[in-house]
DNA sequence: TGAACAGTTGAACGTTTGCTCAACTGTTCA
DNA sequence: TGAACAGTTGAGCAAACGTTCAACTGTTCA
C-alpha cells in the first residue's frame, strides 16, 4: 500500500484553453458549474425553459413534482445565473439566463448519441 | 401548501436538439453524463489527460492524492468511456477516449469566463 | 378585509458520493 | 523464486445532496 506523494509544481503548465490544471481553484469552479447539470430534475427544468418561459406551477406540473422541490432547484439555478425570474401578477416566470446553457446541453447530447 | 399535480402529456413535444423533455429516460442519461464532470478530482484528471497520456502514479502525484482515490475515479471515467487505459510494463497509461470531452470542458470554461 | 392561490424557505430525512484503509492482483528484475 | 513496485477493489465512514413537510411571504379578487 502507498501513501500520498509529493505534488508536481505544475504552476505555469497549461491545458484545455490555456488553463492551469492541477491547482484547484478554477477546476473547482468548473466542477461546481457541471454540478448544476448533474441532476435529472435540473436538466429537465433547463430543457423545459429552453423551449419556453414558464412559471413554477407549470414546471412542477410538467415534471409531476411538488412546487417546493422545483422551487428549491430553481433557487440553485437562479443563484448560479443559469435562469432568471420575473414576477407577473400571481406568477413568477422563469427563463434561461444565457444561450450558453442549451449550447452545453446540446454538446453533451452529441456525445451521448455517439 | 400544495401537493403534486398531474403531469402534462408531453410525449411528442421537443426542445433542445429535438429531444423530449419531461419524460425522464434521456434526461436521466444526460444528468448521469454531467455527473462525470461534476467533481473537481475528475475534472482535474480529465484536464491532465487532455494534455498528455499519463499513468496512475503520475496523475496521483500531480494531484497530490493517493493512487487509490485516483484509481476509483479512473474506474468511473473508464466505465463511462471518457478515458481509455493501456498497460505497458509496470504502468497503466490513461488517455482521453474521445475528443468530445475537452470540447465540453472548453465550452463550460467559455461560460464561466463570461 | 380575508380567503385562495403561487411561490419560498428551513429543518429533517434518506440516499448518494468521494475518500481512506487494508487486502488483493499483476508485472518486473535481481 | 521472492521482494518491490504499480494499480485495483470492497467495506466503511463522513459530507453533500434532493425531496418532503410545514410554516411562511406576496399577490389577487370578491
Amino acid at each position: 500500500m502507498h501513501k500520498k506523494t509529493e505534488n508536481y509544481d505544475c504552476v505555469g503548465n497549461t491545458a484545455v484553453g490555456n488553463v492551469p490544471v492541477t491547482n484547484g481553484e478554477l477546476m473547482l469552479e468548473l466542477a461546481e458549474f457541471f454540478k448544476l447539470f448533474a441532476d435529472a430534475t435540473r436538466i429537465r427544468i433547463l430543457t423545459l425553459l429552453d423551449r419556453a418561459e414558464l412559471c413554477v406551477c407549470e414546471i412542477s406540473a410538467a415534471l409531476a413534482m411538488t412546487e417546493s422541490a422545483v422551487s428549491h432547484q430553481l433557487k440553485l439555478l437562479r443563484g448560479n445565473n443559469l435562469v432568471k425570474s420575473e414576477r407577473r401578477g400571481k406568477h413568477i416566470y422563469y427563463s434561461l439566463a444565457d444561450s450558453h446553457v442549451s449550447d452545453i446541453i446540446e454538446r453533451a447530447l452529441d456525445h451521448i448519441c455517439e
